[in-house]
DNA sequence: GCCAATAGTGATAAATTTATCACTATCTGA
DNA sequence: TCAGATAGTGATAAATTTATCACTATTGGC
């Protein structure tokens, strides 16, 4: 019973989904982008979310070859993460994705919020 | 404790990631778009899910507004799911995001990989 | 009558993900 | 000395998601 343990990647848009697959990534990989780089200015900008989580998908993500990690061996530590080429790339396609999101917004919105009214 | 029920929105990227978090969500509207529109055809096309998980999530993306249900009143019955406006509007980018990931298929392949095989 | 195909739903269990709390360790400043 | 900031890790609990199994109901074919 619950076999699988491997996740399924039979085309670009599994693949995908498997390494975005992470409440808090898209938005790790946006904020990095826009140039905030320290685990704790991270932390700053998703005080939503718990530093342990961060760490973890930040971890996963430098895992998955999205982010770099330099350690500066100074005291107090410091630690920087980046972008490699790889998500660079990507991130034109997700800013298209979240410009979709803007220009559909109220829609999307409004049926968001539907599914919390009336929970099914 | 565990305090939050209701997502965060903020931006339009939360919003995408919202109504697309699910498991098969992507692949459902992939295969719609295709043309395999009744159930029976999509369980077909996605044997690696129960029936269960494709109907809940079908479900989902009908409440979400981007995928439309018509029951035909026939003997068996005959249920025919379709793309809204909203989710065609969609497709181009995920369309771009699957071309991304078939562009970078190897070197994503090879990352995803190295974690099964070196379980951290 | 029994089986298959159609499209579902309900109960429950397993897996996974995320959250919470409690720690380590170093240095700075009051 | 004590608090705060830095960057983490480990144990555990809660929430969520997905899977499995067992059903409903209709019709057609054997």
């Amino acid at each position: 019973m619950y076999e699988r343990k491997i996740p399924i990647l039979n085309c670009g848009l599994d693949l995908v989904a498997e390494i975005l697959y992470g409440k808090w990534k898209i938005r790790l990989l946006y904020f990095i982008n826009e140039g905030y780089k320290r685990p704790s200015e991270l932390q700053r900008r998703i005080p939503e979310a718990s530093h342990r989580v961060l760490f973890m998908q930040l971890k996963e993500l430098e895992e998955h070859g999205l982010v770099t990690k330099v350690i500066y061996p100074e005291v107090p530590p410091r630690v920087e993460y980046g972008l490699t080429e790889l998500a660079q790339s990507l991130m034109p396609v997700l800013q298209q994705l979240g410009q979709w999101g803007d220009a559909h917004q109220d829609q999307l919105l409004q049926q968001i919020m539907k599914r919390y009214e009336q929970p099914s």
